[in-house]
DNA sequence: CTGAAAGCGCTAACAT
DNA sequence: ATGTTAGCGCTTTCAG
């Protein structure tokens, strides 16, 4: 009759130790109180102390179809981009009573259904993917099985109006960033980009082409150098930048990593950082203020692409309980912070 | 009766499209074939993927008491320190099966303690925590609740033995790092801690210390910043040398973070490194290799740990279910990795 | 104001 | 070789 210490308490140990019924008990559990006698009240949280009993989420879930609990996939949790977001995902999911699963893909697309996959089969009730190597696939898989989806700078026609997506609006901030620097007097440009297999690679070169060209730049004029995001490939897109014959004054890199591997590799080499080279990433990583000299770069708004993603995804909760449509489609800008690491060319002052 | 895609199948689905019962259904996900006919096999394997079906683990797991999910409780996930480490959990996690629910605390105790609970609530198998900033209230809980616990860096007497633990070693790798030092040398120290009041700041200090009177340098000589472990603390602390008379010749920080920033202050008033000062740092991230000069720094073993971790974790599980004892207690090395920010004072040798 | 009973989707004896 | 049954720990009608 007496618990033994072999298992956790369950409800029905509490009602008796209370002498109440099970249904008693998870009022109290449930904050129904209503119509219940204060002193019952306290008879059952008395138990509940007495015995340490702390609810089964598991029987919960088993029965109202909630876990409370978010998926949350990217790609490595050591891309700079990520810890921001994270965080930001993190701090409403707990203010909303939800617990965020956080997973890493390593950029491996069948990892990351197999991730998913297993997600679904423990009935997260909802998916934030915020991987840029995913696959349509996952997207399928998700509205298959009915999940509330939000997807990070992703687009897929057939399926648009089933997940909610996030855009990232990259063309503002790589607008502001051209201007920036033809302002300044540049006229030979280079762009480091991402893998060309990428779609956000490819967006990225392209805006700033296409912001290029507005202000008469012909755009087969730009140097484009493929890269893979990290730092080594930064430095190497340097070496490539010396080897040019007239040299460009100005580079964009698509991340602010390969920006810094080509600051590095920049000043190995005797160059001048902003003089003799102006330099612009994109993601504003917080090293990117730390390193000499400070970067200037393309802010994403991290923060704020967290709290959408995990508000767009409570928003996704409620439209499902009133089965209403799913599917809301965000966006999100981009701005330049002018740091350091441009000036005019050949020029000595900092601006 | 039938189906409407208003909810997910079940296994009761199933069994009637397969023309069986649930029990069969039920063998066929379990794998537990021994004596079943091929062709049962085969029309509810067929009646699964006709239906789409997904068992759900949360039924699953209120029957078997198992989740196959366990929690890593980590400070920051930004921190550099993380990455590989949770990589490496991730993976012997997944080949055996497991999920790992990824959490954050943001250096913050009560935090902690609530995603604990709500950890314990969802029933995941164990928890590993990698929180520098943990309170001993964690595994109290943890404790009480009867969940396996693996802990990295930290000792509280009275529980030992009903917890795993990892220690790392840093009296080694410090060792080492002095010894280069003097090697070198050196004779005038400076050290730049982690907050001191974070036990793994006074160990690795008191490491330096006391490796250093060992080789005869007086430890009340030895200069003492305490930096909260980012970039911005490691510029700070140069300043602070700069204005010493005579200036040390080579410093320890506590982590490579704050290392970092001491080296790009340090160029930024015009000292070269390492012929002006020698710094040795300490995690072996994965810029300390990419910056100029590459950082000479103390190694922990990242992989390892993230592995031991996980693989202490399923050992728990195992002796749990023998009712044997818990809590073993691990150790892992530390080594110095030299590079080029260390060389003989006033030196203009790398070496 | 509280209790009894049914059932969520699954596994695991225990039949047969 | 497969079906029947009894729960796992909880919430939720429905009675009273």
């Amino acid at each position: 009759m007496a618990r033994t210490s072999l298992s956790r308490p369950t409800i029905a140990d509490v009602a008796q130790a209370a002498g109440v019924s099970k249904s008693t008990v998870s009022r109290v559990l449930m904050g129904n109180l209503a119509y219940m006698r204060d002193d019952t009240r306290q008879r059952v949280e008395q138990a509940i102390t007495a015995l340490n009993y702390s609810p089964s989420s598991v029987a919960r879930s088993l029965v109202t179809k909630r876990t409370h609990t978010v998926g949350l996939l990217v790609s490595d949790v050591g891309n700079p981009f990520y810890p921001e977001v994270i965080h930001s995902v993190e701090d409403v999911a707990l203010a909303h009573g939800y617990d965020v699963f956080l997973c890493n893909t390593n950029y491996n697309p069948e990892r990351g259904l197999q991730i998913l996959r297993s997600l679904i089969a423990k009935q997260v009730d909802g998916v934030m993917i915020m991987s840029s190597s995913m696959s349509d696939e996952w997207v399928i898989e998700l509205v298959k099985q009915e999940v509330p989806t939000v997807v990070l700078d992703w687009q897929i026609s057939h399926l648009a109006g089933e997940v909610s997506t996030i855009k990232v609006d990259f063309e503002t901030g790589v607008r502001e960033a051209a201007a920036h620097l033809i302002e300044l007097g540049h006229r030979r440009f280079a762009h480091i980009s991402g893998p060309l297999n990428m779609r956000t690679s490819l967006l990225r070169r392209d805006a700033f082409l296409k912001a290029l060209a507005d202000f008469n730049v012909d755009p087969a004029a730009v140097v484009i150098i493929e890269g893979d995001l990290r730092i080594e490939s930064g430095r190497k897109a340097l070496n490539q930048l010396m080897a040019l014959n007239p040299r460009p004054t100005a580079v964009f890199t698509a991340n602010d990593m390969m920006a810094l591997g080509l600051i590095w590799a920049a000043r190995e080499v005797g160059l001048q950082i902003p003089r003799d080279l102006s330099v612009v990433g994109l993601d504003n990583i917080r090293l990117a203020a730390e390193i000499n000299p400070p970067l200037t770069t393309i802010a994403l708004p991290q923060s704020e692409i967290g709290r959408l993603a995990m508000e767009s995804l409570l928003e996704l909760f409620d439209r499902r309980k009133n089965a209403q449509e799913d599917g809301l489609a965000l966006q999100v800008d981009t701005h330049l912070v002018i740091r350091n690491s441009t000036c005019q060319p050949g020029s000595t002052v900092d601006n």
